[in-house]
RNA sequence: GGAGGGGUUCCCGAGUGGCUAAAGGGGACAGACUGUAAAUCUGUUGUCUGCGGACUACGGAGGUUCAAAUCCUCCCCCCUCCA
């Protein structure tokens, strides 16, 4: 069997092990195992890729992947690694997000009877709802001791700091420990992975196992990962970048990929492709020979665009972007753009002549009148790739090239209006 | 229940009657430089505007005042200590 940790370790998932003789156990034989994802939203983002990569890692190797969503625990509310107690979601909101979350991870793992190591999603309200409060204090909150769950780093944190802790969030370890025994009772899962902020619940659940049933269990946990500039990976300035095409198209995902730090596009090729590491390599050769080629970002965006989006989406995304970033866009057909680039517009409004402002308001590149006159004042704009620097600007329809007006906003934010004729 | 501290713009945080759309920092955006990178430097950073202004904003609701983020009353929320 192939050695997972080993592969985890060299393409850069391992933060911390909870035991060096797990290497030797997955080894010798496949293990089930789990990563809990809380419903926060309704759709997963490129934060949670690094996990979903590794359980996709683990599936690869044989081994067989648990997806917990928190149905249940997401009514509690995980602190850790969080400044600020969280809003209490809604029974309604959990469902919807729940459907959602799902759907996606379905792209990430094989899932299907016929597999020798099918994937499964459970969703942890199933035991977790009809649990007594009393029953639990006794089954499971008896085998907790204060001073241990004090001593948690995401709660020492929070006692430090001004926001303090509610008993609710501070119970939400036990509640992830028992997932974990759960999870252990019914489908001999033995492992669990998580994010580093993640290990005090993952202890907690394996020492619940130990106490009670007298067997090891494990956990991984996966950096917390930050790009080079010290950013959380996965925000930009138009908020989070989502898995689903709704909320982040998938020209904007590529987009995303392909302005990856230099510093952060092998880290990234390694942990979120399953590029062999020979192709790999010879990408970290090109990116020191001639970094302007971008040829590291290139593969990045279009490989993990491929896996999420799949690759048609992926080849698209990169059709469109070479479209938009030439000079020449004689070929340019708006039709055939992702629609998140495209903003129709009426031929009337056109022969009136359409402020500038306006545009900018319309197609989503400026978020206020206010903001987009900024824009225009400090050269920012763009159209078809001239700079204009008047205020009371009108587009007209001289300015439509085969239908289209380019604009652009900074280098590299464009939308293309578009005139039916 | 008692005592004290606190809630300010995207975030942190200053501001204790007018000069405050609110210091400073962070972030973000734009410009220069570049490789759709990083670093650096410069500028911008509430909304609307006929560019004269108008409007909205300092936890919430009232009040005092010519004038309130700043003073008063009540309420909500958070923190620390005591019981």
């Amino acid at each position: 069997m192939e050695d997972i940790v080993r592969t985890l370790e060299t393409r850069g998932f391992l933060a911390a092990l909870t035991d060096p003789e797990m290497q030797k156990v997955f080894r010798e034989k496949a293990v089930t195992l789990y990563a809990g994802f809380d419903p926060t939203a309704p759709s997963l983002h490129v934060g949670n890729l690094l996990i979903i990569m590794g359980l996709a890692q683990f599936q690869r190797h044989g081994h067989t992947p648990i997806v917990v969503v928190g149905g249940g625990t997401g009514l509690i509310g995980d602190p850790s690694g969080k400044t600020k107690e969280r809003q209490l979601l809604s029974q309604d909101e959990l469902q919807t997000n729940l459907q959602g979350i799902r759907k996606q991870l379905e792209r990430f793992l094989a899932f299907g009877p016929s597999l020798s190591s099918p994937a499964r999603i459970l969703n942890n309200a199933e035991w977790l709802l009809e649990f007594k409060f009393l029953d639990f204090l006794r089954d499971v909150g008896k085998h907790f001791r204060l001073g241990e769950m004090l001593a948690k780093e995401s709660v020492k944190l929070r006692l430090n700091s001004d926001e303090g802790m509610s008993f609710t969030e501070f119970c939400y370890q036990l509640l992830q420990a028992y997932d974990f025994l759960h999870l252990f009772d019914q489908f001999h899962c033995t492992l669990q992975v998580g994010g580093s902020d993640q290990w005090g619940n993952i202890t907690a659940g394996i020492d619940l196992i130990r106490k009670l049933r007298g067997k090891t269990a494990y956990g991984i946990t996966f950096p917390l990962l930050t790009t080079a500039s010290g950013e959380k990976f996965g925000k930009t300035e138009a908020g989070t970048i989502w898995l689903e095409s709704e909320r982040t198209s998938p020209y904007d995902f590529y987009q995303y990929f392909i302005r990856t730090d230099d510093r952060d596009v092998i880290r990234f090729l390694n942990c979120f492709t399953f590029l062999p590491a020979e192709e790999i390599k010879g990408l970290e050769k090109s990116l020191k020979q001639k970094p302007e080629a971008r040829e590291a970002q290139k593969r990045l965006a279009f490989e993990v665009t491929s896996i999420v989006h799949g690759e048609a989406a992926a080849t698209k995304a990169k059709a469109d972007s070479e479209k938009m970033f030439s000079t020449d866009r004689a070929g340019l057909d708006a039709a055939q753009l992702d629609p998140a680039l495209t903003t129709e517009l009426p031929r009337a409004a056109l022969e009136e002549g359409l402020s500038l402002v306006e545009a900018l308001v319309n197609s989503g590149l400026s978020q206020s009148k206010g903001e987009a006159r900024r824009l225009i004042n400090q050269g920012g704009v763009y159209v078809n790739d001239e700079r204009v620097q008047d205020l009371n600007h009108l587009l007209g329809p001289e300015d439509l090239i085969k239908g289209t007006i380019v604009l652009r906003t900074g280098k590299k934010n464009y939308r293309v209006l578009h005139c039916k004729t």
